[in-house]
DNA sequence: GGAGAAAAGTGGGTTAAAGTGGGACAAAAG
DNA sequence: CTTTTGTCCCACTTTAACCCACTTTTCTCC
């Protein structure tokens, strides 16, 4: 929650036979900084792409998920998404994390990925996926939304 | 019902022809530091699944199921449901468990299973009625309960 | 702009740890 | 007494942790 994390850029890395996958310098040196070097990673519950936040972010949204009242319908099948898959990792002596391959499948990650950074969290796409994605989002229009946002807020996106 | 006790993450395991179960590690790591590798196996009252607690954390479930007014119905179904079927197992010298047998065919496990940390429990799945659930889960349009999170709480999950 | 140095990224070998399977025996059930 | 089920133990296979070395990119200084 600490307004302190904010990701941003985008760049590409690469999953090793291993499947380890490289954190950029960059985002490392948050990572080390924030929560020293302790990451969750989890999935996201739209996109078939993996979530990645500092230990202590995460930490933050756990905390108000289970706040939630889980009577309600969602609530529980919101939570078993996200905790479940919720992994504890630490990066190497490399700045490398070994993506677990439940999530791995998850996400339909190959050889070439695309981390996205995003606020309080990094998305990890494969490459082919988030290219794909892009070509949708770009084709959508989203004009309306944008002037919406331009009326309330007074900012031109 | 510590706060300290906090399972998440998700694994892969199988059940061998022994119908034993390995359990992760770091789960491992916490059934003994909590409750000296003393756990307790019950079925979940809705999803075809088992709940795995640390003693410890079934004692004080069990506390409160037993404290329900049990005049009312459906509450001595609930405490029968679980109560009944709550059994106590230890780890063996490789770390496994042994699942008995009723158990394992309410959940209907086969060879390899899913294991999904779940706060102060672990659920334990047969893989292939994870995936389906998953895949039901995620179909399942929970945007609106995201939105009233993030109003709620500024939170961006 | 190019050479050299430094940093980042990548791959893989080695060792230790975790996971898996099964035999031998004991206990319990029929 | 026989059959089944659970316990304990040992041995093998697989995986992950750790470390080191090589390649590629970026930066710096000339």
């Amino acid at each position: 929650m600490s307004a302190t994390v904010g990701f941003r850029g985008i760049s590409n890395a690469t999953l090793d036979g291993k499947g380890r996958m490289a954190l950029p310098v960059r985002h490392r040196e948050v990572m080390s900084a924030v929560s020293q070097g302790q990451v969750v990673v989890t999935i996201d519950r739209v996109e078939p792409c993996l979530l990645l936040y500092p230990r202590t972010e995460w930490d933050a949204v756990q905390e108000k998920l289970e706040a939630l009242p889980n009577y309600r319908n969602g609530v529980r099948q919101l939570q078993r998404l996200l905790i479940s898959h919720a992994t504890d990792l630490e990066l190497d002596g490399n700045g490398r994390l070994l993506l677990p391959v439940p999530l791995r499948d998850h996400a339909g990650l190959a050889k070439k990925l695309t981390l996205a950074g995003q606020g309080n969290k990094i998305e990890i796409w494969d490459e082919a996926k988030w290219q794909a994605g892009m070509k949708l989002w770009l084709a959508e229009d989203n004009s309306e939304l944008a002037a919406e946002l331009e009326g309330i807020t007074g900012l031109s996106v």
